[in-house]
RNA sequence: GCGAAAAUAGCUCAGUUGGUAGAGCGCCACCUUGCCAAGGUGGAGGUCGCGGGUUCGAAUCCCGUUUUUCGCUCCA
């Protein structure tokens, strides 16, 4: 455990020293859980989003990518579920401190009144054998019916409260069941406080005449939204997708582990409509098809795995997470949902506009399903950033820090080195990087021996260094010496940018996806 | 949000019972010189996270606050 934070730890110093991350607005004490990506970061970042943007949009003729506002009509929320669903009430016990959702607790209370009526049944079917009527013996049973009243008239009156947004009545209500803190037993409880994870903002500069926006906390409702535009303008034909890549915002009450979870975010989403009753097969593609995509950039297999959740979000009727061994351990990277038309009934529903597709093999119209995969860019980033990271024994006994990022991630892909600062090695090095720098980020570093420049620039993530030196002059090779193996080879100047090429070039990533 | 720990140079960290700050690495300039971080000389950089308090005197003790990590919790 200590080795693991340590090395969390040293990711995070890593990043922000070699121009990564660094945390918001630093030189003001920063601010909680967002954070600026460095000139290496940014780079990493674009190369993250390309790699997946071209395997997605550029490799599927069925796939489109549009880019939405982040601000949206206000009833995008509601019809959604995020007004409702992302609204938790919180309580805490003072004396344990713990803190719970309110409306858990009194579920939870009413588990326990269910569990007692399960009980009786038992207890009645042992009693009567075979000519046991377990509906009967449900609506006839004195007590039963009384457990079950109990529990309907809880559930009615939270319903009610929380809707009218009454948080008082609902803790009276706790109070009134005596529900206590599992963990300590005792019934001192704090006020019940809704958390909104949605960030509000207004519209409108003067004060009177504004309306109520939020900033969106999910990518995926401007590609619903869109459904249509798309579909028509696109002549879009079932299946198809769309997809996104852009910021979303949650107003999280405990964000943390760096980058792993921010207020403020960016998603890279896809939305695929299909036929209803075909979800759960294109649902079983796509995480094939997105672990084939991550497992391309050669972070290891044994470092994925799939978590399929048994409790399912509001919309979902599968999902899936693909985990990452992150430092901390294997944790949610992307995820893979079988939304069904949750989404596009509602928003038919509450903008009375037709969302559907009419399908000619079928001959009908209906409301497409929807798989959605959806990874975190910032979480995509740390994994990979995370992995690349390594500490390697040389066999001199000194220790390499070297950030082992895929080539096509890396956010330079070679570095110009003069063996030394004379003799009309600047020169001939400058001359590469003119060249160089119209196919790829390069760089030029002069300075310290050449060895040091070597380390520098592993630790950077940095694939390849050129170096030239009094032989170059005559014969016009380098010395191309390669990031991972440390292993150099003679070649030609004119050779250079073919090697290069070869190795950062996302063409070749990404064919083995397949 | 609660609890725990922490915050000193770009990074990693020292700093004794309270006496106004140090190292290593890094960075910059020049010299030397060069194929795997190890030469020489010189230099820049810190109101010790921030704000109060105690004290003749606070990096050090106390209170508050911000930020980070961990646990709880949450995770569409």
């Amino acid at each position: 455990m200590a080795k693991q934070e340590d090395d969390f730890k040293k990711v995070i110093s890593h990043a922000k020293e070699y121009g990564y991350v660094f945390q918001s607005s630093e030189i003001y004490d920063g601010l909680s859980a967002v954070y600026d990506y460095g000139q290496n970061g940014a780079e990493l970042k674009k190369n993250i989003r390309e790699y997946w943007w071209t395997s997605m949009v550029q490799l599927n003729e069925n796939i489109v990518g549009i880019d939405a506002a982040i601000f949206m009509h206000p009833t995008t929320w509601k019809a959604s579920g995020h007004v409702d669903a992302f609204n938790d009430p919180l309580i805490d016990n003072k004396d344990s401190k713990k803190r719970y959702r309110a409306d858990v607790l009194i579920e939870d209370y009413v588990a326990k009144i269910e569990a007692k009526i399960e009980k009786e049944v038992e207890k009645a079917a042992k009693r009567f054998g075979d000519s046991f009527e377990k509906e009967q013996f449900l609506t006839t049973n004195q007590r039963v019916m009384e457990y079950q009243e109990e529990a309907t008239r809880i559930l009615k009156r939270m319903g009610k409260s929380l809707a009218n947004e009454d948080l008082a009545d609902v803790k009276k209500l706790i109070e009134e069941l005596e529900i206590a803190c599992p963990m300590s037993g005792s019934k001192n409880w704090t006020d019940v406080k809704q958390f909104n994870l949605m960030f509000g903002t207004k519209l409108g500069a003067s004060a009177e005449n504004t309306t109520d926006l939020y900033l969106r906390p999910e990518t995926a409702q401007g590609i619903f939204v869109n459904f249509s535009n798309v579909q028509k303008s696109g002549r879009m034909k079932i299946p198809f997708g769309i997809a996104q890549t852009g910021k979303a915002f949650r107003n999280e009450i405990v964000a943390r582990q760096f980058i792993f979870r921010m207020r403020e975010f960016e998603q890279m989403e896809m939305q695929f409509f299909i036929q209803p009753g075909t979800q759960k097969e294109w649902y079983e593609i796509w995480k094939q098809k997105r672990l084939k995509w991550h497992l391309s950039l050669g972070l290891g297999t044994e470092n994925y795995r799939f978590h399929d959740h048994d409790k399912l979000a509001h919309y979902a009727d599968a999902a899936a997470d693909i985990e990452f061994r992150f430092p901390f351990g294997f944790k949610e990277l992307e995820g893979i949902h079988s939304r069904t038309d949750f989404d596009l009934a509602n928003h038919e529903k509450y903008s009375g506009k037709k969302l559907q597709y009419f399908d000619p093999e079928k001959n009908e119209n209906y409301v497409p399903y929807v798989v959605e995969t959806s990874i975190g860019l910032d979480r995509m980033f740390l994994a990979v950033f995370s992995h690349a990271l390594q500490e390697e024994e040389l066999d001199n006994g000194t220790v390499r820090t070297v950030l082992r990022l895929p080539s096509v991630l890396a956010p330079t892909k070679a570095a110009v080195l003069p063996l030394v600062k004379k003799d009309g090695l600047p020169e001939l090095a400058q001359e590469i990087v003119e060249d160089l720098k119209w196919d790829f980020m390069v760089t030029y570093d002069e300075k310290d021996a050449v060895g040091r420049r070597y380390r520098r620039q592993d630790a950077n993530g940095t694939p390849f260094c050129i170096t030239v030196d009094h032989q170059s002059l005559e014969d016009h090779t380098v010395t191309l010496r390669h990031r991972d193996s440390m292993q150099q080879q003679r070649i030609s100047i004119n050779d250079v940018k073919g090697i290069i090429h070869k190795e950062v070039d996302m063409k070749s990533w990404l064919k083995q996806m397949v």
